[in-house]
DNA sequence: TCCCAATACCTCGATCGTCGATGTATCCAT
DNA sequence: ATGGATACATCGACGATCGAGGTATTGGGA
């Protein structure tokens, strides 16, 4: 496969992963590497240059809206929200991944197929 | 998620899905890209140049070997063959595959996580 | 007190995978 | 004889991602 060590497996879903993130309450940046990590056993570590990116086209597509609000710390933190929008696109990502997972699976599990 | 219409939904699989078509037999090109499509109900449709560059790079790394074969018609064919080494990526590429799966679809799935 | 690690945001250039277009040639049916 | 399917290949462009770097604040340990 001539993969870097740090090269996700499969790139393209890090969008997915965000948006599948903001779903049950609204994140920061930071917030969500840290929980992506957690949440996948440290598998993924979505780095910084690929979620801000990420974030700013989301918003600029109106997936999500982003507001600013100060931690108890007082840093300062920008939280990002789903829109009505970006829940119908999560879900319609989702269902894509699923079909998606499915062909995969028949392709690499092997399968035998007649062509015409 | 903004992509357009052909780009396969979660790219970087393709090397994968050429090293598992190429498992129960060898295969050409063109026959590949063919196979491909009936294996997964036409919903994986990969172009001739995706497939050629991934190709000779397997072959440049040793995970396939080719040969050239003239079919009953008479046309000219290249064929791609697993070598042992190809074989021993494939198998670590389909755990890759699965452990992905797994992680993924347990973040966009959507369990709750308790951050330290 | 001073410094460093962690938190928090962001941008930039490089690289890599993929696409779409294009080119070549052969075979077959109309 | 013409065009579509077969069959191989390469090229430039683009988008996603990374790694490195930049800024600033906070809190803890030496």
């Amino acid at each position: 496969m001539s993969r870097k060590k740090n090269d996700p497996a499969f790139p393209g879903s890090n969008t997915l992963l965000v948006l599948a993130l903001l779903e049950d309450a609204d994140k920061y940046g930071y917030q969500i590497i840290r929980e992506l990590e957690c949440r996948s056993d440290q598998t993924f570590s979505m780095k910084e240059g690929t979620l801000y990116p990420i974030l700013h086209s989301l918003e600029a597509h109106g997936e999500v809206r982003s507001y600013e609000r100060a931690s108890d710390a007082g840093r300062r933190r920008r939280y990002y929200q789903l829109t009505r929008q970006g829940v119908k696109t999560l879900a319609r990502c989702r269902r894509e991944w699923e079909s998606f997972c499915k062909q995969f699976g028949k392709v690499v599990g092997g399968e035998a197929c007649v062509l015409g």
